[in-house]
DNA sequence: CTGTTAGCGCGTTCAC
DNA sequence: GTGAACGCGCTAACAG
């Protein structure tokens, strides 16, 4: 691999002509930019990055950490992410974190050590504070998960009404038992819960504490949950699970229970992942506007980057329905 | 952000010994070490990367080109590598490729430019020519996607025997007429179907050429398989399905036909998806050692980093088939 | 045991 | 329009 060095000693110039034609910027004459470019490709130069950076102090990379990528939740959001730092002249690398708080803290000290000009959490490990203190230093931004008294700019739906609407929909079937399966600790499925209570508080219902049931974020957390809310005496007639995951795990185990869903019991899920159409049921849900969370996400991130962006700062977009099999029951 | 300059000032030495406390090298009498350990850490300094880097021209930052993050199968892939790379000092960077062209050549600039110390593909759109020159220059491994040609450490499990056992599963449960869902242009399902085809022949049966079809690596190309192989005259009464996403797309549509999975149609489906076991019938499949692969794959990374590994050498390792509700009928 | 110095590869002022 | 020289932040070779 050549260097600036040897292909200016090659095109007979110095390096700052080399770099001037490679940057495009400074005035060159087009006889030797003609020259230099010559040699450069002849040579197939390509500049050492680590120079560049070091030189510059920017690398022009966005980090973003995931949980895990084995949900496809997130793909079509890093789409989105990906798309828009492209169009600007970014790229963007993907780390796992599997909510390991040590390895959350190497991938930091990427931004920390000027390794990527930026970090875009999903999730995060840190306790709130840490991660304010780290936010106020950096560019530092979240997406889809949150919690109230985080400083940092945030990208999501409005869990609330989502949660809300979903409930509403089950009522508007006729249903009056509703159970939920919600996950402990987590800022958003706290808002959907909460909207799960206004919609049955507002139908004049009442609201049953035995029917919110905490679990995994996982299939088998669906399963765990069903099993739990048909322990009850009065079980549930219709289910608004946290996520489409959980929905599945819940399917499969009212079947498994010889229950039909969505004639026994209807579900509701959320997300609108990849897996809720194709299920059997399809699965009603919550499409979340992924593409676009992603893209709003990293147009935060650069103008935090550029410095025209204060700290504190929500953007909720709109989610939609999705009626699906699982809550409509067919005539048989 | 202090530098290693203003650590060495406040703390009265030269940056040298600074260096030699950070990298813990070199002889440093300890009184100078704890003074010099108490201005980093009152400063709370981390060494600039980019200049480590540049310096020691290497990153230890393995690149991972994935085709797209949202196929669960690499989830399990990537943690192997992870650990692997961990192990090691090294780091581990994902990439979406979304099969573009122009995105991977950007990724590959990376490893040219000195970003990444060596590029693990999972697929690539490069042709052949162009990978090996590649692979020739740098570090370069090659997980579960191969062809003939590449001349490259490969780490991928024997497609041609596990396609030979899956097809077999289904000759013994008396299945005569069996269809494949396969896809183009890919070298492992291409020795898949040469297993499929040697199953047959061997157990004296006849391979018929119109129960091959070939449609994408997805739900709906699940679907068109199944359309395509039910409009022949005698459709085949059991499938073999190149992977797990097919095999659900297969079922969804037998089922919107109005057939019986197994008892109608057997399926067989491919990779031991996460799907596979939660969906409805729980799907036959053929189970890769996904981290097994993961890890040998980083192992071999590593070893070509140090240069002590050729670049000719193909390693396979054990897979499994596992038996479940779509190919065993129950009996009703 | 410690400091001085050179240079990794590049971009950029400032002369000319 | 072009080149010489400096420095981004760090590590390593050498001298003392």
């Amino acid at each position: 691999m050549p260097t600036i060095q040897e292909v200016a000693k090659k095109a007979g110039v110095s390096v700052a002509t080399v770099s001037r034609v490679l940057n495009d910027n400074g005035p060159v004459s087009s006889n030797t930019r003609k020259k230099v470019q010559g040699v450069i490709d002849e040579l197939n130069y390509q500049p050492n990055l680590l120079g560049r950076n070091l030189r510059r102090s920017e690398t022009r990379m966005i980090l973003v950490l995931l949980q895990n990528i084995s949900n496809p939740f997130y793909s079509k959001i890093v789409k989105g992410m990906e798309d828009t730092a492209h169009e600007n002249g970014y790229n963007v690398l993907i780390c796992n974190t599997n909510t390991d708080i040590d390895l959350e803290s190497i991938y930091l000290d990427f931004l920390k050590n000027k390794l990527v000009d930026g970090v875009i959490f999903t999730c995060t490990a840190m306790v709130t504070e840490e991660f304010n203190k780290l936010a106020k230093y950096y560019p530092v931004v979240l997406c889809n998960e949150y919690n109230k008294d985080i400083k940092a700019p945030i990208v999501t739906i409005d869990n609330e009404i989502a949660g809300y609407e979903a409930t509403s929909h089950l009522i508007k079937l006729g249903h009056k038992k509703i159970g939920m399966i919600s996950v402990n600790n987590v800022g958003s499925s706290y808002d959907r819960m909460k909207g799960y209570m206004r919609a049955i508080e507002e139908a004049g219902l009442e609201v049953n504490e035995d029917y919110i049931v905490y679990h995994t974020f996982s299939y088998k957390g669906g399963m765990r949950g069903i099993k739990q809310l048909f322990e009850l005496d009065e079980p549930p007639t219709a289910v608004f699970c946290i996520s489409d995951l959980i929905a599945v795990g819940a399917i499969k185990e009212l079947k498994s229970k010889g229950l039909r869903v969505p004639n026994d019991v209807a579900i509701v899920g959320f997300d609108n992942n990849s897996i809720a159409p194709m299920y059997d049921p399809s699965i009603t849900t919550i499409a979340q506007p992924r593409y676009d969370i992603g893209k709003k996400t990293m147009e935060i991130m650069l103008q935090r980057i550029k410095g025209n962006e204060n700290n504190n700062h929500i953007v909720k977009l709109e989610h939609d329905l999705i009626i699906r099999e699982s809550t409509l029951p067919s005539v048989d």
